[in-house]
Formats: structure tokens, sequence, C-alpha cells
DNA sequence: GCCACCGGTGGC
DNA sequence: GCCACCGGTGGC
């Protein structure tokens, strides 16, 4: 038994996508902060699912297999602790790009959602269900202090007094969404400074981006700009370290959702080295934004999803909360048949890493 | 003109 | 291959 690492889950906003994190025990070995984001988009077959929340999903009937061909995910068994940055209903939020926050009704208590991320889950240590916590700045707060401090159901019962590991699962990982993994033990930002992780779209050349919000709406892209900032704002800067601020971004799962720097450029047919781009030549099964526009998150009168336990290899997702709309992307420069072909599934998706370089 | 989003690239 | 940085650009 290997020891237990931090997991993190990011639901993308109006991508019907889960970005999750969760530690492997390899990458913890390969990499300073041991984490890795595994991305399943919609459409992810549970026969050909990573094996992110596996413990969780454990919690259900189901049996699992227990292949862990990816190196990226392959310690898989230790996944735990997982975060899950989940965006809620955003029909209504037009305001994507703004930093205003939205106040819902969690379990008949008003939580503030971050108009960018949205909800945010965290997978229990214990039991391995997944709880939704009630806003970003909790999320941030365990993310922070996650490998030495592993959550449990218990804790939440900081803002959902009856919870206990024997309550169902507030989410489950299904086919619906994206999964990245997180980086654990981020600070979090400054009193008055806001982090803000913004996910590009599928095929660009990073997988998202993080910015710093000043106390005075000032963004930020970079510890230059941001040590820049603050010698220039030095009634900003007292008590701001630099070591505050992390620009760390979240893996996606889904390997080929980043295109490599040795990657072409698809010509307009879409052909890259005279073969298709994945987005229209493989077998992969696609969500298109117009079809996502209409699932929306159901966050007011949440009580904790009732999961049947069926197949979710099979099964569609039945949980509310997995419900959402795609983010749209600003620049129509990028195809959004292309951006939404992250909808793949599993071993299409291996399949496809299999023929990269 | 602003800015969110994306791409490119140097450095490691 | 990854990260950090920053320039370009299209939509508003």
């Amino acid at each position: 038994m290997q020891p237990s690492l931090p997991k993190f889950t990011i639901k993308l906003k109006r991508e019907q996508k889960v970005v999750e994190a969760m530690t492997s025990a390899k990458t913890h070995r390969d990499c300073k902060i041991g984490e890795q984001i595994n991305i399943i988009a919609p459409n992810f077959s549970g026969e050909q699912e990573s094996n992110l929340d596996r413990r969780a999903q454990d919690t259900s009937t189901e049996e699992k297999k227990d292949d862990c061909s990816d190196d990226d995910h392959q310690d898989c068994n230790n996944a735990q602790n997982q975060l899950v940055v989940y965006n809620p209903a955003d029909a209504d939020s037009d305001d994507i790009g703004s930093q205003s926050s939205r106040t819902y009704s969690l379990q008949n208590q008003a939580y503030k959602i971050s108009p960018s991320v949205g909800a945010f889950t965290v997978q229990c240590s214990i039991c391995f269900k997944w709880r939704f916590l009630p806003s970003k700045e909790k999320y941030e707060e365990i993310r922070e202090h996650i490998t030495e401090q592993p959550f449990v159901c218990e804790a939440a019962r900081e803002w959902r007094p009856e919870i206990s590991c024997n309550d169902e699962p507030d989410i489950r990982q299904d086919g619906s969404r994206l999964w990245a993994i997180d980086r654990p033990n981020i600070a979090q930002p400054p009193r008055g400074w806001e982090r803000l992780l913004r996910i590009r779209g599928f095929g660009g050349s990073r997988f998202a981006d993080v910015y710093y919000i000043s106390p005075s709406g000032k963004k930020l892209r970079s510890t230059v700009e941001i040590q820049r900032y603050l010698l220039q704002h030095p009634d900003e800067a007292e008590g701001v370290a630099l070591s505050r601020f992390s620009f760390q971004t979240p893996k996606p799962l889904q390997k080929n959702f980043v295109k490599k720097r040795t990657d072409h450029v698809a010509s307009p047919d879409g052909r890259v080295n005279g073969t298709l781009e994945s987005s229209q030549g493989s077998p992969m099964s696609w969500t298109r934004p117009e079809a996502n526009a209409e699932l929306q998150l159901e966050m007011v009168n949440y009580t904790a999803p009732v999961v049947e336990p069926t197949d979710h290899r099979t099964a569609p997702c039945q949980d509310p909360f997995l419900k959402a709309i795609d983010r749209p992307t600003k620049r129509s420069k990028q195809p959004s048949g292309h951006m939404y072909n992250a909808g793949c599934t599993y071993g299409n998706l291996q399949k496809y890493e299999g023929s990269r370089t």
C-alpha cells in the first residue's frame, strides 16, 4: 500500500468536462509536487475509463478493471483526497470572463461560486467518495494542505453537518467530463487576491492559464508581472510574498488535449502530415456545444445526488451535478468542432495516444 | 482600444 | 517534455 496522495478534479465551465487532478505515486516520485491531471471528456466510456476515481466508484456495486496502463495515472489505486473543481450551471452566466462571483444555494446554504470554475469537490481519503466543497476558497484551503492533511468526509461537516462516509458520493466520474490533475499544496492567494484558472480549448498549445487578480482588479499572468506590480503598488504589496503565487496549471489526462510542440498545424481540411487530425479522423465520440448547452447543473435545492449502482461504464450520468454546459471559446479562430472533439472515449483516446510520437 | 484567449519560444 | 513568459489577435 503506497501512501495516499492528493487527487484533484476540475470540471470545466461550459465544456461539460471535469478536470480531475490526482497524485499518483509515480508522479509524486517524478515530479516535485507529484501531481497529474486527468481530463475526461464527454462520452467517456467507462469500459475505457481512467482509474482516477476508481476507489470512489468502487463504492458502488460495479466491478472494476485493473488496467492502469497509462503511465501518468498508473498508480490509480492510490488516488485519494481528490479535489474537484466543478462548474455549476452557467447557462445564465454570460459573465464568464468577469471576476464576479455568484451565490447559489447548496443544501439550504448560500455559497459563493466562482464563475470561472464553479463548485469544488474533494475525495475522502477514507471512503474515497467525492464531496462537494462550498466554495473555491475552501477548495484552495484544502488544496494548500492536502498532502499533510488529507480530506475526510467528516471535515465536510463544517458545511454539511450530517455528512459521513456512509452517504452517497456527491459526484462520480462519468464519461461526460474532462479530467485533469491539479497541483497540491498551492498556497492560497494573498488576502484580497484571487487566483484564476482558465482552461483552454482542445488542441491548444497548452492546457490552461493561471491569472492572479490583484485587489485593485489588475489581472497578472506571470511572476514577473506580479513582481513588477508589487513594486509599483507598494500599498498592495505589504505582507505579500511572491512565494504565495503559483502559476502551475493542471495537466490533462487526455494527453492529446494539448497540442504537442512538434505537432504540425492542421491544414484547412483537417489533415496533419497527410492524415486526418484526431478531431475528424479518430473514432472518438464528440459532444457538440449546442448539445451541451441544454445540460445545466442543478445546484439549487442541492441534496446529495443519489446515484444508482449502475455500471458507469455504460450508463449515462444520472447525477444532476454532472450536467454542465460548455465554456465558449471567445476566439472564433478555433473551430468549435475541434475543441469539443475532446469528447472521446478513453479507449479511443489511448488508441490515439498510441499513435503519438 | 481593451482584453481574453491562444500560440510561440527560450530555458531547463 | 515541461514551464514561464509574453506577444499576437479577434471579438467586443
